[in-house]
DNA sequence: CGGCATCCGAGTAGATACTG
DNA sequence: CAGTATCTACTCGGATGCCG
């Protein structure tokens, strides 16, 4: 598989919107990064994985999710589920039953980011492949 | 700033790809997954600076990465500077001269990630400030 | 059921010193 | 200049047990 051709003109518009974005971070002179911030959370691989189960899932509770996102452990799910809701990325609805029933779901703004986040994932998806063949190549030669 | 609408015809093309993306895991019986594999290195933050500055200053010497990535160390440097270039992200070239002189650019590939990693940060960079309002605003509910 | 508290082990980052 | 080596410190994840 071929990677897509990225064009000269392509790679103009990118410096403009490189120079836009780190023309900003300049000026906060590092203080404070957004862009590290919001993809420190969006790195967490267990935090994409909740992601995109909400969305193909667009309603669980925790055990469910629990089982989907396969080797999870309750207190790492529990973290990532309260920091993403902390930061708006999904609702969580209690019903006060007994026993307990609790939901999740993405917000309006969590499917917004699930948008880039599939965008990201399709990439990752398509071009894997080339990745781990490269890492191999590499891993030999440097033997 | 308000969050774009997304429709419901984009929710459902989303549904689509995640089904198809979801497909495919379910078939590999999670034994291994690409979009974690890609997704973990894309998610780190020093890459991640690595490569968006390698995008604004086309190449690069050790040292001025070093200046440039604010706050990285030796060590975690070099490590992901040869991360990046065995999955192929990017080159290293080295002068024999005295004394050395090592370059690094990215690859072909590497901006074909590059394209990826900027419809990203300028997504965090346009909602940084509301994710950073609706965190504030939790923690306070905390309490 | 849906968590939280606690403990422990492993891995990772950072600082520093050193080298071809 | 471009790293490597070493050591320490700390975070993070996993397991377990408990509770409303």
């Amino acid at each position: 598989m071929e990677v897509e051709t990225i064009t000269e003109n392509q790679k103009v518009k990118t410096a403009k919107k490189l120079k836009k974005m780190f023309g900003h971070m300049d000026r906060r002179q590092m203080e404070y990064c957004p862009i590290r911030d919001v993809m420190a959370l969006a790195s967490d691989k267990w935090s994409i994985l909740i992601i995109l189960y909400l969305g193909y899932y667009p309603v669980m509770r925790f055990n469910l999710i629990k089982k989907r996102v396969y080797g999870i452990s309750n207190k790492v799910l529990s973290e990532r589920l309260k920091t993403l809701e902390g930061d708006g990325y999904l609702k969580r609805t209690m019903y006060p039953e007994v026993p307990v029933r609790v939901e999740y779901e993405l917000t309006h703004f969590g499917h917004s980011y699930l948008q880039k986040l599939i965008e990201l994932s399709e990439w990752a998806t398509q071009y894997s492949d080339q990745v781990i063949r490269n890492r191999k190549r590499f891993q030999k030669r440097q033997r």
